[in-house]
DNA sequence: ATATCGATTATCT
DNA sequence: GATAATCGATATG
């Protein structure tokens, strides 16, 4: 199992993150190869790394969506394989990056096992290192505190943003690769209480109870202070 | 060939 | 709270 370690800055109280050096690990195929809603619950916690040169940028997954696959009307799959989706009919653990709006990317992880077009969507993070190259890749001044580090991460077209991920540059991508430069990672965090809600922006399926965050994270995407 | 709309965000009032 | 921005995927003729 690989192994690393990812600094972290000092927590907060009202912050997921605390401590300040932690051994993570990577995650593996397996974690992915399972039904949407299970992983979209287990994601919440884990971290989202990029490797950019020599900076490292780094944000904890706080608010998921699942998109449950060819029977789930709000999916990208719902109308079958294109060569659009194509990405969450292969193996578990790829990213699967779509162009939305006219401006935003954003960034799914497939699910279930090849031929099974289930994902979740990355809708938030808690920025835990290299803010301030997510600043400049969001185009944003150097303040990283308050409400203003909220700008960085907390939406799925934002995250994207802050961690330069595009379609041409990262669809497909193996997220459990080691030598890639996108990865998933299990630094032990454990989020105390999740939320369950409707997913958010759809109008197919809008009831489901799919979309999932850690409760009274302030990063959380939607209105806030 | 043309029209519609979207798993969003920033910027207004 | 409301809406413009912006373009690729998909539906329709």
């Amino acid at each position: 199992m690989l192994k690393t370690r990812i600094p972290q800055p000092k927590g907060r109280r009202a912050s997921a993150s605390s401590g300040e050096l932690q051994t993570a690990c990577l995650l593996s195929p397996e974690f992915f190869a399972r039904p949407p809603r299970g992983v979209a619950r287990a994601l919440l916690g884990k971290l989202l790394m990029r490797r950019e040169g020599d900076e490292l940028l780094a944000g904890r997954i706080v608010e998921t969506e699942a998109y449950l696959g060819q029977a789930d009307p709000a999916a990208h799959a719902a109308a079958g394989r294109t060569a659009r989706n194509s990405v969450l009919f292969g193996p578990p653990g790829h990213a699967y990056i779509y162009f939305i709006y006219g401006n935003h990317f954003c960034l799914n992880v497939s699910c279930l096992p090849p031929g099974e077009a289930g994902c979740v969507l990355l809708r938030a993070l808690e920025p835990v290192m290299g803010t301030g190259l997510m600043a400049h890749n969001r185009g944003l001044g150097p303040s990283r505190t308050g409400t203003a580090a909220r700008l960085l991460t907390s939406g799925p077209g934002r995250l994207c943003q802050a961690f330069a991920i595009t379609r041409l540059r990262d669809n497909s991508k193996d997220l459990t690769a080691p030598a890639s430069d996108l990865t998933l990672w299990d630094d032990g965090f454990r989020p105390r209480h999740i939320v369950s809600t409707p997913r958010i922006g759809i109008t197919k399926a809008a009831e489901a109870m799919l979309r999932f965050y850690i409760t009274g994270n302030r990063f959380v995407s939607g209105k806030r202070d």
